[in-house]
DNA sequence: TCTGGGGTCCTAGGACCC
DNA sequence: TCTGGGGTCCTAGGACCC
């Protein structure tokens, strides 16, 4: 048997945690730059604000509603949902982390105990231990575990554990169960099979697996088989990523290239570092740039550009380099720019960095490595950012531009503090 | 005025090889 | 008029997830 812990609105009930007014009272977070609503609380849900929804149109259709509003703090989230996993996966035979709000189990040796004592126990002291409310759901596999977990969410008579271990019980949980909601049928499936008749997840299980082979591919059948109790869905302990992309939205459009260097800088200091923290190294750079879509009025232009290393690398600067190069390339005049980013692919183990006969330079590339771990520390014992490259604070708009001071220049107009890792820091004071 | 930021896998088709 | 039969690798695009 597989459960999942969900972390319920997570966002939202990481910023209740410290603000327990708010508890029964609509609350949103927003994306970066406050641009979307990206999580809600229940009772925003029931005002019938939607995911992804802009923030400036929630606020013309609710100018009199008493919305609580946040500003995304990852910092937060972070730290909370660590505890949170740290918890369950010290209580079961096999954990892995599926995303910053969820975890699933395999709870092989347990299966003659009482599991769902086991998720209501769970429960309770993960939100007594953290105030984090998380739903569990109990099933043969990981599909049927997620789809337990909904009913766990919105009934409450499960007391937040909801399992799924008998033929009865399955049926009745699928033939409920929006088609739509089937962890792996997104849009473009669910309206396919609503147009083939098939609106809940009975009805979809019930179908031969040959049809659905033939008529989709072999992930769906997947799904079905999984529907159908047959574990096929592999745990993947998310190992390292094969890809890492930084990439940000500017609150301002941006139409010059200092300015843009700025930022790609930024976000290539940002893959390097995160390349380092998985132990990988780099073969390829690339980066792209995109102007403001919803502009109709304004001339679109979107371009990227990728370049292969010599030596594949971690190393911040040779990869804030290669990204400068591709800037160059791609960057035109006279478009006005919303979006940018860098990602590093081609990754490989950094044990085992093949290299070039060409442009290898022992001497130089320990020293870039030694000067890379010490920043990689002072950043993590001061705060990110404590040090930083020149080319990323220049900033042409100036204004806060303290020299030293390095700001990102993203928008978060309704930040918390980083409660549980920094006391005392009231981030963006200006 | 104002619209997020990450990732994964699969498939079809083209280039190229013998 | 009629023009083989395999392979592999890469890429772009499309689907999905949170």
């Amino acid at each position: 048997m597989f459960a999942i812990v969900d972390c319920d609105n997570c966002y939202v009930s990481c910023e209740r945690v410290f603000h327990p007014e708010l508890n029964g009272k609509p609350v949103v977070v927003l994306s970066n730059n406050d641009g979307c609503v990206v999580a809600r609380s229940n009772e925003a849900k029931m005002l019938g604000i939607k995911a992804g929804m802009p923030y400036y149109k929630m606020m013309e259709q609710h100018p009199n509603d008493d919305i609580a509003v946040f500003s995304s703090n990852y910092e937060l989230y972070g730290d909370m949902t660590d505890r949170v996993m740290t918890i369950v996966r010290n209580d079961v035979p096999e954990f892995y982390r599926y995303s910053i709000d969820e975890g699933f189990c395999n709870l092989k040796g347990l299966e003659y105990s009482d599991l769902k004592a086991w998720g209501e126990a769970m429960h309770k002291k993960i939100r007594q231990w953290t105030g984090m409310p998380v739903s569990i759901g109990i099933g043969p596999t990981k599909t049927l575990a997620k789809v337990a977990s909904h009913y766990a969410k919105h009934y409450k008579g499960y007391r937040h554990c909801c399992m799924i271990d008998t033929q009865e019980k399955r049926q009745k949980a699928l033939v409920r169960y929006e088609i739509g909601d089937v962890w792996g049928i997104g849009r473009q499936y669910s309206a396919r099979l609503m147009g083939m008749g098939i609106q809940n997840a009975l009805q979809f299980a019930d179908k031969p697996q040959g049809w659905v082979r033939s008529v989709f591919n072999i992930v769906v059948e997947r799904t079905w088989r999984e529907l159908n109790g047959e574990d096929c869905i592999p745990p993947e302990e998310m190992s390292k990523k094969k890809s890492i992309l930084t990439s940000r939205s500017f609150p301002d459009m941006v139409d010059d290239i200092d300015t843009l260097r700025t930022s790609i800088s930024n976000f290539a200091v940002r893959c390097a570092e995160k390349l380092r923290r998985q132990r990988s190294v780099a073969h390829g750079v690339s980066v792209f740039i995109d102007t403001n879509r919803f502009r109709e009025d304004l001339p679109q232009y979107w371009n990227s550009s990728y370049e292969t290393l010599l030596t594949p690398t971690n190393s911040t600067q040779a990869i804030v380099q290669a990204a400068f190069r591709c800037t160059e390339r791609i960057f035109r005049q006279g478009y006005k720019l919303k979006r940018a980013g860098v990602m590093v692919s081609d990754l490989l183990p950094d044990t085992a960095i093949q290299t070039n006969f060409v442009d290898y330079d022992a001497e130089s590339y320990q020293k870039q490595h030694r000067l890379d771990e010490v920043i990689d520390r002072i950043n993590r014992i001061n705060g990110s950012e404590t040090i930083v490259l020149g080319s990323q604070q220049y900033t042409a708009q100036g204004g806060k531009g303290k020299a030293g001071v390095f700001r990102d220049s993203i928008r978060h107009e309704f930040r918390s503090p980083n409660y549980t890792t920094r006391w005392g820091e009231i981030p963006e004071a200006d």
